[in-house]
Formats: C-alpha cells, structure tokens, sequence
DNA sequence: AGCCAGGAATCAC
DNA sequence: GTGATTCATGGC
C-alpha cells in the first residue's frame, strides 16, 4: 500500500471495480471517465483501477477504517470462487465471467430503505430514486466543479417527509412502506444494530415484520448489510437462471428455489447468488 | 400498445 | 396454505 497525497496505491486480486458497482448491489456510484465516484457511509470516494492497481482518493486512515471492509477487501474470493466453480459447469461460466465480483458490506438501513423502493423497479430508476431521496433529505457532504453530494438521509432526516412528499419521488405504491419503515427505524421500535449478531431466521423475521419487506427484500438486507453470506434472494433474474440452468426451464416454487440453493451452496449460496444474477442479467439468460 | 422490472400485500378459494 | 390480482412508475 502506497500513500501519496491522499491517494491510496493497493493491489486487488478476484477484484473487478466494474463487477463490483454494476452486479446490482449498491445504487450510488457513477461512472466519471477511467474512475467511478461512489457514495457511501456519508462519504464520496473516488476511485480507480487499472490492471490490478487499486487507487482510493482517501486518506489512509479512511481506508482502514471505511473502504477496506466495505469493499471486503480482506476476504479471499479465489477460494470462494474455486469451491463455487468445482460445483457445477454453470456456475463455473458465471464466476469466471463475473470474476470481479466482492459483495460490499454496506449500511443496513440504507439497504432497507433501497430494498423496499427497489421491488418491481428496474436499476436506473432504483438509482435515480435513491439520489433524489438523498438530494432532498440528506446531509450535504461534498461539493466539486459544482456538483453537491448528500449522504443518504438518516432515519431521523427522513422523518420529515410526509407520504405525500415521498410519492412526489415517485416511489409510487411504497410511500406507505418506506414512511412506515422510517418511523419504526427512527422511534427504536426495531434496532437494525442488533440484527448484527443475530442468527439469519431471527434476523429476517425481524426485518419481515416490516409492512413492504418480504423474503427476498429481507435477505437482500441480510446479505448486502451483514454479511449473512448463507442468504440466496430470489428475484425475476434468480429464478429465471436457476430454473433454466438446473431444472430444464421447468418452472419452480420459491421455497423450492430456496431449498435448491441450500443443498447446493450452503454457506456460499449469498455469493453464488450474486454471480449467477449478474451473469444472467447481463445476458438475459432464461428470458 | 402492451409487457415487464432485483416483490409484497391482499383477496379468493 | 396456495394461487391470482393489484399496486405506481418508467423503459422498451
């Protein structure tokens, strides 16, 4: 690691920044010439790869403290990537194709709060909602060639919108899901902190008690959040793959998607999951 | 124009 | 308990 005027120098393996941002996991990032710009944890983070040089426009400390857990910097995802890739040939195509992939670990109520908008949305709007909801409610944390940055409202910030003014983002029919969730969140009726140490059951069923928060919002959550890496979430994509890769496009039941994805990937199934959606996606596969 | 999107609640049986 | 319908909004 190099530290050069508030740049950090590293060198990442089975690490694709392009993977990374674009396999669906985080909403806020854009894409700024060779560089991305992110915003995350009250943050804007630069940065930029080329070959296998990492470079983070933070301070070392920043780096230690924020972005090298956030982007599961210390895990070895070769391992992860060989054990998946010894299972079946599908999921070896998908893995060496998404190879890049890390599943940051993010804020949880922000990953509630981007889950819930995110039900039968597609990425972009996602995006654009989650921007504007930050833009209106957030603190201001950033400021370059005239471009504000806010970080995403905290559950207190958010507390002053009314169901109305978020419908005026157009979250649609989630207004009430999100406005519920909030005051929940804000009042300490559920504390997301203690979700942390909790078992994956215990946990979900927590988060599903949530109005707007079903199976696969509450393991997106569990997955993208805390690390509850035994997760699979089963959207459109997910089902679509798994049932063209493993079930000859017979069409299968949730829990039995679910019962699939536990014999077969146990404790990986999280990461499986990611880099069969992204695969799929990318190529409409099943579609 | 009609169908679908990183789904979940509600109703019908 | 399972299956169909409904829910906003935008992209194609």
């Amino acid at each position: 690691m190099k530290d050069t005027e508030g740049q950090i120098k590293i060198i990442v393996e089975d690490f694709l920044l392009q993977h990374v941002l674009e396999c669906g996991q985080c909403f806020r990032f854009s894409s700024e010439g060779d560089s991305y710009r992110l915003v995350a944890k009250s943050k804007v983070l630069k940065v930029r790869q080329i070959g296998k040089e990492l470079t983070l426009f933070c301070s070392v400390q920043e780096y230690q403290q924020i972005w090298m857990t956030y982007f599961d910097l210390e895990r070895d995802y070769g391992e992860i990537k060989r054990l998946l890739g010894q299972k079946d040939p599908h999921l070896k195509k998908a893995v060496e194709e998404k190879h890049g992939i890390r599943i940051l670990r993010q804020e949880p109520w922000e990953m509630l709060i981007s889950f819930i908008i995110s039900q039968t949305k597609q990425i972009p709007h996602i995006k654009k909602i989650i921007e504007d909801l930050s833009n209106c409610y957030g603190t201001l944390i950033h400021e370059s060639d005239g471009q504000a940055f806010y970080a995403f409202p905290t559950p207190q910030q958010l507390r002053s919108a009314t169901e109305d003014d978020l419908r005026a983002l157009k979250v649609g029919f989630r207004a009430p899901y999100i406005w519920n969730a909030t005051y929940q969140i804000a009042h300490g009726k559920i504390q997301l902190e203690a979700l942390e140490q909790m078992p994956y059951l215990e946990a979900k069923e927590i988060l599903m008690s949530l109005n707007g928060v079903g199976s696969k919002v509450a393991d997106c959550v569990l997955l993208f959040a805390y690390g509850k890496y035994e997760v699979f979430p089963t959207d459109v994509w997910v089902k679509r793959v798994v049932e063209h890769y493993y079930f000859k496009d017979e069409q299968i039941k949730m829990t039995g998607i679910q019962t699939f994805a536990k014999e077969s990937f146990g404790d990986l199934a999280g990461f499986a999951q990611q880099y069969l959606f992204y695969h799929a996606r990318d190529n409409k596969i099943g579609k």
